[in-house]
DNA sequence: TTCCATAAAGTTGTGCACAATCTAATTGCG
DNA sequence: CGCAATTAGATTGTGCACAACTTTATGGAA
């Protein structure tokens, strides 16, 4: 064995799949001039109400350094609010404006169609979320007990 | 319907995914000073012998504009040859040195372990395999005819 | 109350991704 | 041949991802 091509493995294919999938809703996107993580945003806080920039990262999986830039961008152009939370001047809240909810409705029409086209008909589309949450998980906590120090 | 969380959403899972499993080679590659794209551009040109940078770009779904850098790096650090093909001085044909291929050797042995910890029957990796391959030859056509005008 | 550990976000630096542009070599057509 | 169109890589600029570090705020414990 060894010597296999990229195409046989998993690991390849799942980058090579999210990378095709991210530019497709990058065309459309690019109407609105947002990036894909930026659109994530959007739709995390429309769905929230409002969260902290931890909350954000614990949703989206990103932490403050990819996030924090991010959302300032978001904030600069009036989509979004950023402000220190009373009682607890550490946490940045976060929500919607007005102009992003619209942005939030607008956007949802465009990639309304982008689901379908993925070929992947209905009944597996739960298997397979639940084939890549179990990776997302597995490969967390592997990355996790990598970084530990060797057990005691 | 509408509101639905990142985590129902196919785009986002396969995101949270790729990322998640790219951490878990990125823990192990960090004992080489590798980063993930350059694991697999060692493992392409282990594979086929030796590339053009643009089939190497086909192989890994990238442009020149990523490879370019990136394989100029691996060139630095001795681990790869680019030369210019003679009988066309456009196309740069690139292929490992010898300790290119024992670069791949170690780095082989050391990242056996993961796919073990994917949490995915075998049974389940042939299918899903190909899901995965559908949803990328899917939005690949789809990305195209998004940015190709109207049909006339 | 003072001080230290912890927590949350922001900052900095490197390397991808990708669009847009540029340069140079090649092809082909008049 | 002469030269426009094409092709292959490289370059430039923006924005993510992520590690490492800094800053500021909070919460205890002595």
């Amino acid at each position: 064995m060894a010597k296999e091509s990229l195409d046989d493995m998993l690991c390849f294919s799942l980058y090579a799949a999210s990378r095709a999938v991210t530019q497709a809703y990058r065309a459309v996107l690019a109407d609105f001039d947002l990036t894909y993580p930026q659109f994530l945003v959007v739709i995390s806080l429309d769905h929230a109400g409002e969260l902290s920039v931890g909350e954000l990262g614990a949703a989206m999986q990103l932490d403050s350094g990819t996030l924090s830039p991010l959302v300032q961008r978001l904030e600069s152009r009036g989509f979004l609010t950023r402000e220190r939370r009373v009682g607890n001047e550490r946490v940045v809240v976060v929500a919607l404006t007005e102009a992003g909810r619209a942005l939030r409705r607008d956007v949802s029409l465009a990639v309304e169609c982008l689901p379908e086209a993925y070929g992947i008909k209905r009944d597996e589309i739960v298997g397979l979320l639940d084939q890549l949450h179990r990776i997302t998980v597995n490969m967390g906590e592997l990355t996790t007990s990598l970084r530990s120090p060797a057990p005691a």
